[in-house]
DNA sequence: CATGAATGAGTATTCATTCAT
DNA sequence: TATGAATGAATACTCATTCAT
């Protein structure tokens, strides 16, 4: 009951897990348009194409298409994280690796952007149960490149390296919320933007964790 | 409907609408528990210690109640944020302010924060109608001071003061996130954490806005 | 949660809970019409007279109404059986009257009768949790007045006083049942004849209890 | 849609719709269990080993299912009753022969009784519209026997001998009620007890009916 | 004949809002 | 002003039934 247990996947075979995916897409698409809760079950079917019920053969419930939508993206993403955070690369271009990384994911998908950096905090419960473990995980590899950094002598050491994990996926975090609060214009324009803005806050923080090398 | 158009705050006499306050307190409160949309109206009127109806004697509805706690609240946090943007400090030491102040840690207004972290993301709608203004503004304030320090050499200039507006409060965000997810021990302990957590991602922000000096 | 906590009926004043009893008179009549699972919450609020979110405020859920129902009339009849069993009278002349208080339950109540025979067992769940504790304590009051009959030599030793009571109110129910069944005719004759046959049970059972004597 | 037209029951060839049997065995096992409203079509198919759907092939629906339990076993016990009843016993054996046929407790045929006591009352629609007639006709049965018996001398003719059939019938409905809200353990030993409960039910039934010969 | 994925009508329950007192 | 009992619209979820394979 506590632990996320979906639905058994029916067979993972060709097609036909095709349309979890498909009701998954539909949920981004209608959570970001108006939120979860204004969201009803019949949107997302309607949207998805299926019948509402169709919904309850792969979800547990509502809930259920917000957690997965959570886990699916992040947990892909962590995958990738924890190759790049194992790279034999120096620290700091690991770092603007994770940046793009953490952005990539959202790269021309400001709905999905939005769904995780707003919809999902609106229940606190749902954030805590489920969000949480994947979300720590994902500091603790980014804390484990800084760490690393910090041992190496590259980066300075009287900032703890979870803090400042959490320094730079939140500052992130906070990029992206107002892009993904930002009006309609979905132009490349913004896209550069973003990427544009990431840059320049990547360099920030990055500097600021070898700048004060010298006080170390 | 769609214009905010409160009830008639009845023109604050000797006890200016005491209860309108009070409700208003609670709401704050309840909704940083438990969200916005797992609030109920009764929960507020418990909370304030009113009847269910009374609520409807001061706001138009539940949105309302957010609505107002924005307003009032961010407008507020706005105030002595400009106040201090535009003190005869240096910068950095401004800087430093302004994080204190997010984190409720200056004057104990720790409720002004909890608007910010938790109130600002409960209603997509509420937030991109009401919210994003307000919260444009205060990020915009926070700008103020970065390109002021920029201006002034302090700061290096490679870098958006938005960005860097935008960065510094998601860093906070992040960090307060984390801080609530973490388990239930409200203890000082906690409080201290933070506050550390706060120290350090400060200087780390300053030396990073101050660091890429050289290559400025 | 267990235990049937039934909303705390709010005061007991003059009329209030008036509203309580209008809902459990029409539950009865619409059970009985179209059987617990079959009737709406809905019909119910309807027969009422109230609006459906009003039997939330004085019972839990539906399952509460059919419990209540139960709980209500069968404690009204302990009640009342216990001062009978108690009573200062031969034997046989309780055994009479218990079986007279029991159809005198139902007298004109052929709804009530169909509620309590039919409706409450079809739920299992309903019937054990909640039925089986009251139901046993009417029980051993009635194998307490056969147990006290075989002490005084008035009834035959070997038949247990548990096996004669059930049998003696499963008799009774089974008279029920059939009457509650029976056409739609609800004529006085009916009645009649529900009393009769209830007289002629009652003889038949205690000639049975006395008959034996002379084995025993 | 009113009379029961079940599904043309596919001749019975070779292994005589082997399928319908199973599934209405399966059915009687399940809504023994859970009632028949708490019983869900897939726990039917579950129970048989079959698929959902491959119910519909052998019935129209779920209440079909329910009234071919009726009509298929109550005719079977009536058959087995009717056989007893005309039997060229002494009347006071049939009886008890009838008890033992209706616990189920002759020839192991406890599926048989079940019917009886748990699945009659389950709808009130169908009992109503379907059951009563069948009902009835086993109850004449039994009234049959016992009104042979008092033309021969052996009853007292003041008590009805459907009264008499009804309280009989009720009698043992009532001990099988009470040991199936027994708890779980099905041991012998219950099984025990209700065999002896139900002997004792007889033999005070026998002499309740033989007792008032003196003042018949 | 058999399957079981998909359907969508049906309903208990919640909770924001009203209004008689 | 203040109350809180009453309202009833709104919706997540279930499950009998269908039908393409």
């Amino acid at each position: 009951m506590n632990a996320h247990s979906p639905k058994p996947k029916p067979k993972p075979s060709r097609a036909p897990t095709d349309k979890r995916e498909r009701i998954l897409e539909a949920a981004i698409r209608v959570f970001a348009q108006g939120g979860f809760y204004a969201t009803r079950v019949s949107d997302i079917a309607r949207e998805a194409g299926v019948a509402d019920g169709t919904i309850y053969l792969y979800f547990e419930n509502k809930d259920d298409v917000l957690i997965s939508i959570f886990q699916d993206r992040i947990g892909k993403l962590i995958e990738v994280l924890r190759e790049v955070a194992a790279r034999d690369e120096p620290v700091d271009k690991r770092v603007r690796r994770i940046i793009e990384l953490q952005l990539g994911l959202l790269e021309g998908r400001r709905d999905l952007a939005e769904v995780i950096t707003v919809n999902l905090r609106q229940s606190s419960k749902l954030l805590k149960q489920y969000g949480a473990p994947l979300f720590t995980e994902y500091l603790e590899l980014i804390a484990s490149v800084i760490a690393e950094g910090q041992k190496s002598g590259v980066f300075r050491k009287d900032v703890s390296p979870r803090v400042a994990a959490r320094a730079l996926w939140g500052g992130l975090d906070g990029l992206a919320l107002t892009w993904a609060l930002g009006g309609n214009s979905d132009d490349a324009a913004r896209d550069g933007a973003l990427h544009k803005a990431a840059q320049q806050w990547g360099e920030l923080f990055l500097d600021g964790l070898r700048g004060g090398m010298d006080h170390a």
